[in-house]
RNA sequence: GCGGGUGUAGCUCAAUGGUAGAGCGCCAGUCUUCCAAACUGGUUACGAGGGUUCGAUUCCCUUCACCCGCUCCA
């Protein structure tokens, strides 16, 4: 649970971000959309740096990492094949009394007798003139005790003005355990149809039926409950002019899956042999039940992930003899040929948790959190989630799972299309292998692709068949790649940013006048604007020049901004605010000569003011650009 | 989806059944030789829709969004 302390600052947070043009309500201007959120001026750079720091950390300094930039919209069979489809989509249903909602599949079955109720009629209504009002009714049936079992009547119907109605032909039904009053029924059947709107109601009887195991009713006061509405977290469309079922797709839920269906495209063309990854950024779509915490669920989101192809574990064994283990916690260094996914899966993992170090995120403001066994999907081995502490509870930034060849090995299945693929070391490396070896290794593997196939539902004489022929396949080089599947939220990255760069600073002036106010202390090679040059005064020329002069030479190489409106502290002030790491200004010593110190005499220099302390330092304005570029960079 | 709270200027917050106000910010100008200086002028708001009323930002209803809790969450 929050702290009040701690919603404190998600709202300084908050009304920062819109004050500076960091984050804005999407659609504000007609009242907002639930889940959605839009990155101002100062939000879409920071956002933009930490994208391409990502890319450029995952792909271009890598030798064993592509790309791919694959559609939103993809085939649907994708994400029946992923699973997305079924999972995504659960069947819900409502308690149609308290509202209470619940997973149709989850309800515990109740047996016990039936009343059905066809609707109500108005019985004498309670108010002496006029047409009574809903709160009237209401207040009458609490006092006649109907609302008790629920803990009173509802505020919310107590006070509603709005009239009765004279009847009701909406079905009810109670189910009645063993030795329960039909009269039980009979009392939440009036209070069913008073808080519809019947006045005084008088339940019309329908039926009585026997029932076992039914999950229908709500195993707490036996109200009947809605039909089961599936609650799909799938967002639909329709391709083409036409919206039948026919042309249903679904904006994708993960950036995944794309990788994986076009695996063989970018294997064969990437010149990569395995291990090697495909890394994709871009948008995923949720519909969320509940977004909440500003920008953390949203339901339109970024993501940045890496599908990280690796060798089955036999295959290594084939090749190099044993499997490494892993000697300790932290970085295993450089990728050997003998790891198997545990330590790709550890390599990945502290890999990540560098590159957040990298841009300003401290190990202690992490936490790696291992997914205990039960909570693993079936077709995971591990799982690492790495957690960012959040004003608002420590909460997931990315997740590390090792997915087996599971993600392959359905598109195969699925597409019918092979994915597996030829590895000429370990074909000629198990043909040198003693036979027991062979065997042995044919065995695992065997048994691996057969527990995958049976989970799978494939008939077992048919899931034998086939996990015989992939064994037979791993003894001729070929197998389906295993992944490690490091998967990050943008969106959840920069909040992250945000809520670690927000500082407030206290400053008690000579005249004991105390201010608070902001710096957003992000790293250089993330904050927005990189660099802000100033004349130290606006109303002359030649500093004004000069500094217009620096500016445009900087710009090119990163985002700059130049200021002249103001006293220099307010722009200074500015400038931390948004959390420009470094301001220069161009002053009078700049044409005249540094007064003193060791520069003393020397001209053309700028002071070059530090955000997180406001120390300054004199440099030449011919060094400026490489200075910043080494820090920016 | 349920329950509770909130919604007034870019931000923080007032007041009111009868022409909506402040501080800060922002913009322009004067001034200013390094950390939100001063002065002058300007800027902008009752979340949306409906109802009651002569008149509603204020009372009522609906709706939307945000916050908290529940629920949900590969």
């Amino acid at each position: 649970m929050a702290e009040p302390k701690e919603n404190v600052l998600m709202e300084k947070i908050t009304s920062l971000c819109k004050r500076r043009g960091f984050i804005f309500q999407s659609s504000e201007i007609y009242g907002g959309i639930q889940g959605f959120w839009d990155y101002g001026p100062l939000g879409a750079e920071l956002k933009r740096n930490v994208k391409e720091l990502w890319w450029s950390t995952m792909t271009r300094m890598r030798d064993d990492v592509v790309g791919l930039e694959a559609t939103i919209i993809m085939h649907p069979a994708i994400w029946r094949a992923s699973g997305h489809v079924d999972t995504f989509s659960d069947p819900m249903c409502d308690c149609l009394l308290t509202k209470k909602r619940f997973r149709a599949d989850q309800v515990e079955p109740q047996t016990g007798t039936v009343i059905w109720f066809s609707g109500a009629d108005a019985g004498d209504s309670p108010a002496a003139d006029g047409i009574p009002t809903v709160g009237d009714v209401v207040a009458e049936a609490a006092k006649q005790g109907h609302f008790d079992d629920s803990g009173g009547a509802p505020e919310r119907l107590l006070k509603s003005k709005e009239p009765m109605l004279s009847g009701s032909d909406q079905p009810f039904a109670v189910l009645l355990p063993k030795g329960k009053p039909d009269e039980t029924a009979i009392k939440l059947a009036k209070q069913f149809y008073s808080s519809r709107g019947v006045s005084n109601p008088n339940p019309r009887f329908e039926k009585k039926e026997f029932v076992e195991n039914s999950q229908r009713f709500n195993p707490e006061n036996g109200s009947l409950l809605t039909p089961p509405v599936p609650f799909n977290l799938m967002f639909k469309t329709y391709v083409g002019p036409t919206a039948t079922e026919a042309d249903v797709a679904y904006l994708r839920p993960e950036t995944a899956q794309a990788i994986f269906a076009q695996f063989k495209n970018v294997h064969e063309t990437s010149r990569q042999k395995v291990p090697f990854g495909v890394a994709q950024m871009g948008k995923a779509f949720r519909n969320e039940v509940t977004p909440r915490n500003y920008t953390f669920r949203s339901r339109e989101f970024e993501q940045m992930e890496l599908e990280f192809f690796i060798k089955p574990d036999e295959a290594v064994e084939a090749v190099t003899g044993a499997v490494a283990t892993p000697a300790s916690k932290g970085h295993p260094g450089e990728p050997q040929p003998n790891w198997g996914w545990q330590l790709w899966h550890q390599y990945w993992v502290e890999e990540r948790i560098k590159f957040y170090e990298g841009i300003g995120l401290p190990r202690t403001t992490l936490e790696e959190y291992w997914q205990k066994p039960e909570e693993l999907a079936h077709y995971a081995r591990a799982c690492v989630d790495i957690l960012f502490k959040f004003p608002f509870g420590t909460q997931e930034l990315e997740g590390i799972a090792a997915r087996s060849d599971f993600d392959l090995s359905q598109h195969e299945r699925c597409s019918g299309k092979a994915m597996g693929i030829f590895d000429e070391e370990l074909r000629t490396a198990f043909g040198k292998l003693p036979p027991e070896k062979q065997t042995a290794l044919k065995d695992r593997y065997y048994a691996a692709r057969l527990k995958y196939l049976t989970k799978m539902g494939v008939p077992a004489a048919e899931a034998g068949a086939a996990a015989q022929e992939d064994a037979d396949g791993l003894a001729k080089g070929q197998y389906i790649p295993h992944v490690i599947e490091p998967s990050a939220g943008v969106d959840r990255l920069i909040l992250a940013l945000l809520a670690n760069a927000f500082t407030e600073v206290t400053e008690t002036d000579a005249k004991g006048k105390s201010e608070t106010r902001v710096v957003m202390k992000f790293h250089p090679r993330v904050a927005p604007i990189k660099v802000a040059v100033l004349p130290l005064l606006k109303n002359k020329p030649e500093l004004a020049n000069k500094a217009r002069e620096i500016f445009q030479s900087l710009r090119g190489h990163m985002m700059a901004f130049h200021d002249e409106a103001g006293s220099i502290g307010r722009r200074y002030a500015r400038q931390d605010e948004a959390g420009t790491p470094f301001c220069v200004t161009v002053d009078f010593e700049t044409f005249e000569g540094v007064k003193d110190g060791p520069q003393a005499g020397v001209k053309d220099t700028v002071t070059i003011r530090h955000r997180d302390d406001g120390k300054q330092e004199r440099i030449a304005a011919s060094e400026l650009l490489p200075w910043l570029l080494a820090r920016v960079k």
